[in-house]
DNA sequence: TTGTATGCGTTATCAG
DNA sequence: CTGATAACGCATACAA
């Protein structure tokens, strides 16, 4: 292991003249700064990340809780923020919380002592405890909140925009020629299910296919096998949907398979397109035209946010909304003239 | 912040009394280990890891880093692992490693000096370099190896017997009657391809099976759609196979799809069993018969195993082995009397 | 521009 | 069974 005290000695340098090298502090000789660079180099130095946290005022640690384990957007949200430190030079303290657990303050509380971090991220549902952001507060700790349920006053929130990517993707089913369109909706306790529901009646609206005749609406709760049974029933209407939106990309799988035991091909008889991206999205056939969340750009986002806060919370209110992107694939096509 | 100076003097005993008490030293008075346990309640007072971590000589600190993000088999190991630090009170240091860098042994290398743990978990596909494994002995850095492509001589391997497994979903087939049955393997880079084949044609040789007429096997390459064009290929067939095993849970909701394309029911027409217990074995419907790989105990297992390690390594070789579960759902029936 | 001395919060050593 | 003191590796006042 080598110390900062032996580059020192190698350098024939203080440990402070290391120090400062490392941290990259200006005044300094160009000579000295040499001499450092080397000893650094050739003992294959690297800081111990402890060490400095015990010290320093401005730790490079950002702390992360998150509960459900199953979920893709979970794992999906953590490898891009881990993505982001890396890249920015932090650290992730990263630890499971228990959702089931009343006690979500006491579990921060300790986390916090713990880990000594002093910025965190917030992901649902812990963004939206009013008593974990109080903590914070209190406790000066600086966080970001991602895609909350609500905006949350003095603090930086980092989403998109579900109800514009809902308009978006609908318009394109449109675009298609599509007339008589299905939407299958999300779990009634998300936030999201309403805001894409929305950007679906809106689209619709605009349109003029905002009546029983064209817009049909099921609810599926995120859920496959919901999903099955609302597209089973859209699909056994008198007049068929050419074209259904389901929220999430499982339904709009869910959707596929209700087609296909009906007879119907995709995207020949039946447009489908699906939100998200999951892996789901691109590993069935036809592969789903869907919504991309931005989960890179989310990363990138928060830590930049955390590490340019320079003092404590109580900011400006802030919400960045970060641009999604549709992705068409083979699961939507033009609707049939002679149906239409 | 509360110290551990500030507990003691509330508890009017020694900081090294209170450290005591926090690491559960047998050798204490109940007197003193009350006033003490009463004094952290009193003042909520959590040890900085950070700072244990500086003093410390054996780190409760382990570290993994991982590089495929998209992987959901990474996504379930890494909630496994961080659940088991969870429960035995250890640390989890994780971060990614850029696994298109040829220079893996080098990121290991930064890693241990940022990092300070002295304990890894090793998953694939660093658990198969040899030049990390040289490292790691070098460094006197313990690992496990969890499902590596080969034991490796002095370390100790976590696994699953997929092979046995395989074997196991096979004989489940046969024993609802089927005597056609197919086989969709997987990538011929990864060695579970190998052994997943290798237990059901051992199923299969075990029923007398073992010949063309009876047994098929195709290529899937752990892709849904070339798993598609396979399912295809098997269901096309003069005689047509009344149940099909893919060697993972992807590529059987492939071979739904491609069974009701063709009119095929499941579980009626068409047994279909899949292997990994992946979320979308239990989103679709029918739900997959399958084989839950024992990511918890893998996980616990790793942890326990390198909490154990008193020493450094060059320890016995061990192949641990962890028991699968098979989850009989409903893709799986009795083969139709008449079609055998 | 550089060096010295001190302390971050905790545990290890060694003595009581 | 308990306590005083040094030390972990690094960064920061303060001094030079």
């Amino acid at each position: 292991m080598t110390t900062i005290t032996q580059v020192a000695k190698r350098a024939g340098v203080s440990t402070k003249t290391v120090s400062r090298v490392m941290s990259n502090y200006p005044h300094i000789s160009s000579k000295t700064r040499l001499k450092v660079e080397e000893a650094i180099q050739e003992l294959t130095f690297a800081p111990v990340s402890v060490a400095r946290h015990l010290r320093l005022t401005e730790p490079l640690s950002i702390g992360m809780l998150y509960g459900d384990p199953s979920s893709g957007y979970q794992a999906r949200l953590n490898h891009a923020v881990l993505k982001a430190c890396s890249d920015a030079r932090r650290y992730l303290a990263v630890e499971l919380f228990d959702e089931a657990g009343t006690d979500w303050v006491r579990q921060v509380e300790m986390f916090l002592d713990r880990t000594h971090v002093r910025k965190m991220i917030l992901v649902p549902p812990l963004c939206d405890s009013t008593e974990v952001h109080q903590l914070l507060d209190d406790r000066g700790v600086s966080y970001v909140l991602i895609s909350p349920s609500r905006a949350v006053l003095g603090s930086v929130a980092i989403t998109m925009d579900d109800r514009l990517a809902s308009k978006e993707i609908t318009e394109h089913l449109l675009a298609l020629g599509h007339r008589r369109i299905g939407h299958i909706s999300g779990h009634p306790d998300h936030v999201v299910t309403l805001l894409r529901r929305q950007g679906f009646e809106e689209a619709m609206a605009r349109a003029g296919l905002a009546n029983p005749a064209h817009m049909f609406v099921e609810s599926g709760r995120f859920q496959f096998r919901e999903s099955l049974v609302s597209a089973e029933k859209l699909l056994s209407a008198p007049r068929l949907p050419t074209a259904i939106f389901a929220a999430n990309d499982e339904m709009a799988s869910a959707v596929v398979m209700a087609a296909n035991r009906q007879g119907l091909r995709v995207p020949d008889d039946l447009s489908v397109a699906g939100f998200d991206d999951s892996p789901i999205a691109s590993a069935m056939w036809p592969d789903l035209t869907t919504v991309s969340q931005p989960f890179e750009a989310i990363g990138r986002s928060a830590i930049e946010t955390l590490a340019d806060t320079s003092g404590g919370p109580g900011g400006a209110s802030q919400m960045i909304v970060l641009p999604h992107r549709l992705i068409m694939r083979a699961s939507t096509g033009p609707a049939r003239t002679d149906l239409s």
